[in-house]
DNA sequence: CAATAATTTTAATCTAGATTAAAATAATCC
DNA sequence: GGATTATTTTAATCTAGATTAAAATTATTG
């Protein structure tokens, strides 16, 4: 198993080609696998979220790529994995912003503004499309509890910061589990109505944080 | 073309029966077909909700009933249909919940606070689930419009509260726009995270109304 | 440029699950 | 209780779209 061949490296094993390549060229290559593959994630998620899952046919994702659906395989071992894969960059998105939110944000209440603004940032901006996680339930068990692990971390997370925000006394007494879905929601509902367009995206940016954290602050002070 | 078939009646015309019953038998009829319609509908919303769009076969909607797929054909063209219906009917919880909380509320903020009340309250309750429209994409033109437009209606029904709350005095200034998607965004979410449970059902009522329009008042009064 | 590996396409299959027709059962009416 | 309509099931189809194998093309390397 050659470790050049991105397929294999990627889904498992289709061909088994074996020579190695100059390790010039084994960059190159990655270089080139991953940029089609993080073009083609983004299809998917600009697919899923338009046009709904059932919507869209590998087909679909493949003609934004101006390539044939069967191509896609060579990325991918099937749609399942496709999905898997769109949610997992999703994640890994939302997890960086929390990430930067947590480094920079000076208390709780400032963390979990910068949260909101870092990932909407994201979500909007020339990173996005993410992919909302509508079909969790249909991934195969592995990915699934994957998936649903990395989802409860990233709660748990914001949930912390919260906490913690209670603690230092920037954001009122709240029910942190109750106040993570509501923002949390809020966030993940945003590919639903937002569909690449610059001039909503700053106005977006601008605002959401604001209007997701102004009713965490304390009333007095 | 029998009004007593309601197969026909609902969803075009598959079989023909044509005599005439007695009235008291069509109305025994018609709560009945209508009684089993609303379980069906929320067995699918359940189904989606839970499984997935494309995790739930008709099979696992009709198993919820105890039926055989095939069964629901009686009640519904087709999935496509039964989807159509699941968010015609969540349309018009939301609906209901609007008029209600307009109609009670004293002013934008009231009438803010009560519609995310009254429809959190449909949504965690009995005449819950209430699907996600996840799905609208992939309904047929004519349903996809339909259902568009009653989204679209919703939407600017909630902006129309919040204008009415700056105007009153209720409200701070705020970009109605983007504040109605970020807490529609929170509501249309729950069925994301909330599953049947009785408990966690009345803490929700408790809190999500508090703090999704906590952040809508007026800092001094 | 020849050779080898990487990427994509062409052209079939394959399949889950939707859909349908006809028959069977249950309900209701006179 | 027999007749008529409403509801459900049984047992096949039917189909879009996923998947695959093999061939063709393109890139890369020495």
């Amino acid at each position: 198993m050659g470790i050049s061949n991105h397929a294999g490296a990627a889904t498992g094993t289709r061909r088994a080609g074996d020579r190695k390549s100059g390790i010039m060229a084994r960059i190159a290559e990655e270089t080139r696998f991953q940029l089609q593959r993080g073009r083609m994630l983004k299809a998917a998620a600009t697919c899923f979220n338009e046009k709904g899952y059932s919507g869209t046919s590998l087909k679909d994702v493949a003609d934004h790529l101006g390539l044939t659906d069967a191509a896609l395989y060579y990325y991918v071992r099937n749609k399942e994995e496709l999905v898997y894969q769109c949610y997992l960059r999703a994640a890994e998105l939302g997890k960086q912003a929390m990430d930067r939110a947590r480094t920079e944000g000076r208390c709780g209440f400032e963390q979990a503004f910068l949260y909101v603004r870092y990932h909407v940032e994201i979500m909007v901006g020339d990173r996005g499309p993410v992919a909302i996680m509508s079909e969790i339930p249909s991934l195969k068990p592995t990915h699934r509890n994957e998936i649903l692990n990395v989802s409860r971390q990233h709660s748990t997370g914001f949930e912390e910061i919260l906490a913690a925000g209670i603690q230092d006394g920037s954001i009122a007494e709240c029910d942190v589990r109750m106040t993570g879905n509501a923002i949390m929601g809020a966030i993940n509902w945003i590919p639903k109505w937002f569909h690449s367009d610059a001039l909503l995206a700053k106005k977006v940016v601008a605002e959401f944080p604001k209007i997701l954290t102004s009713g965490l602050r304390k009333n007095e002070s």
